[in-house]
DNA sequence: AAAGTGTACTTGTCTAGACAGGCCTATGCA
DNA sequence: TGCATAGGCCTGTCTAGACAAGTACACTTT
C-alpha cells in the first residue's frame, strides 16, 4: 500500500459547518441583532478574510448568497450594505392541489363536470393567442378534500399544446399534473383575489351565492405559446394561502 | 514607469457576458427548450468544464445558482438533474401599501380611526407572547388610494418592541414603515384568505356587509419576540395580488 | 448466492493569487 | 480656486488544483 500524503486541508469537526456557512451565519446574526442597521456599511471582504482566516472566494460566496436572498446590497467600488427590508418577500408556492391534499394526509377525489371543445370568444382567444372562434378545450373539475368541495377548477387549454387533453380521465390525474407532463412549464402569471362565486360555482362548492371566495387565476406560457388559462375558485372559509419569510 | 506584466487573463469583448453567466444561459436555454426533460440527468461539471474551457469553480457557480432558483436538483455522488417544476413558485412581495400606491403614481392618504392601549385577550396575548390582560397597542387605520378606501389596517403591537408607537402620526408615516425603522424585521408569517368584512370594516371601506374581501393576516417576529399582528382587509373588487414565475 | 471490496464518477468545498473595473479622495498643478 | 490625476479600497470574476464525501457498479471472496 502506498503511504498517503498528509492532508493539507484538515477535516472539519462535525459540530461546525462549512466555512462559507459560518461566515454567512455570522453576518445573518449581526443583521438580525441590528448590529448593522439598514443602510449601514458591513465588513468588507478583506476584513472577513482576516477575521475568519479563509480565502476571499469563501467570504465572497457567503456574501453573494446573502445578496441573492435580498439581505444585503453591494456596490462595486464602495462596499456591502445592510439592505432595507422595506418589503416582506417570500417564496409563494402554488402547488398542485392533489399534492397539497395528500401531503396533509387527506383524501382527494375529483368530479368532472364538463369536458368539451368550444369556440373561443374574443377575450379568451387573446389570452391564449388564438383566433376568435378557434377551438379550445374547456374543462370544469371540482376537487374534494375528504369529500368536502375545496376547489372549482375552470380551465381552458390551447389544443396545440395538448391535443389529447380531453381524452384524459381527470378523476385519476389532475389537469395540472397532466399538462406539466405534456408541456414543459416556462412561465406563469397569476393573480389572487377575493370575489363572489358564479351561480354554478356556488352550487358545485355547496356555498351561498355571496360567500366570499379566494380566486386564483393562472396563465401558463411555454416559449411564448400560451398553454392554459385556469380559474381556481376556493370557498373563503375552507382555503387559505400560508407563507413565511425568514432571512 | 514600470513595464506591466502581460495580462494572463484576456479581457472579454463587451458583447459576451461573464463565463459563469454564459454557462448558466446555456443550461437555462436547454431546460426551456425541453432538451432535458424534468428528471433527466444534465451534463456533469467536468463535461461543462471541457465544453466551455473554464474552471470547475465557474461552472459550479452557474449550476449552484440554477439550483437556488429551483431549476435543477443536485445529488452528491450522482449528478445534476432537471427539476420537476411541479409547483409554481414565485417570490411574493408584500410591500408597504404606501410605497405600492405611490409606485402606481397615485395619491395615498390615511385616516386614523383608533389608537389606544388595550388589555390583551387570551388569543391575542398568545400570538404576541404576552400575558393575558397585558397592555397592547391597538391601531385601526384606513388607507386610501386616490381617495378610495383600499385597506383597513387593524394592528396590534407589542409595547416592548415599540414603546413610542402610539405617539406617531400615522397620517404621515405608515405603521409598517415606523415599525420597520424601530424593530429590525427577523421573521414574518402571513396568511391570505377571502372572507367577509366585519360590520365596522364594511362601513370604513364603504362596501356592503357581504362583499368579499381579501384578508392578509401578518405576524412579524424579531428574535423570537413577536412584534406585531396585523389584519389587512381589502375590498375584493379593488385589490389583487399579482405574481409571475419565470425561470 | 450473498457479502464485502475496490474503483470510477459525481458533487461539495476550499485555497492563494490574479486581473478588471468602479468609486473616492488626496495631491499637485494651473 | 478649480481641475486633472494617481492611489487606495472595494466588489466582480476567474484559475488550477486539492481534499472530502456520497453513489453506483463491477469484481472478488466467502
Amino acid at each position: 500500500m502506498v503511504s498517503t500524503v498528509p492532508p493539507i486541508q484538515s477535516q472539519r469537526p462535525a459540530a461546525s459547518a462549512a466555512p462559507y456557512a459560518q461566515v454567512k451565519r455570522f453576518l445573518k446574526a449581526g443583521l438580525a441583532s441590528g448590529q448593522w442597521a439598514p443602510g449601514a456599511q458591513m465588513p468588507s471582504e478583506s476584513e472577513l478574510v482576516a477575521r475568519f482566516a479563509v480565502s476571499r472566494m469563501t467570504v465572497g460566496r457567503a456574501i453573494r448568497e446573502l445578496q441573492s436572498e435580498g439581505l444585503v446590497t453591494r456596490v462595486q467600488g464602495v462596499g456591502t450594505f445592510a439592505a432595507h427590508l422595506s418589503r416582506v418577500s417570500s417564496t409563494l408556492t402554488i402547488r398542485d392541489l392533489h399534492e397539497e391534499i395528500v401531503a396533509r394526509g387527506h383524501r382527494h377525489h375529483a368530479q368532472v363536470v364538463l369536458s368539451r371543445t368550444e369556440a373561443a370568444p374574443l377575450l379568451l382567444a387573446q389570452q391564449l393567442g388564438l383566433g376568435v372562434d378557434a377551438p379550445v378545450f374547456h374543462t370544469l373539475v371540482v376537487h374534494y378534500e375528504n369529500s368536502v368541495p375545496l376547489q372549482c377548477e375552470d380551465r381552458y387549454v390551447n389544443p396545440a399544446c395538448a391535443p389529447d387533453y380531453l381524452a384524459q380521465d381527470f378523476t385519476q390525474i389532475t389537469p395540472t399534473q397532466y399538462l406539466l407532463g405534456v408541456a414543459p412549464l416556462r412561465e406563469a402569471q397569476y393573480s389572487i383575489e377575493a370575489g363572489p362565486p358564479t351561480a354554478q360555482e356556488a352550487r358545485l362548492l355547496g356555498i351561498a351565492n355571496n360567500d366570499p371566495c379566494l380566486v386564483v387565476v393562472r396563465r401558463t406560457v411555454n416559449r411564448d405559446v400560451p398553454i392554459t388559462l385556469a380559474r381556481l375558485v376556493h370557498p373563503g372559509a375552507r382555503y387559505q394561502i400560508h407563507g413565511q419569510f425568514k432571512p
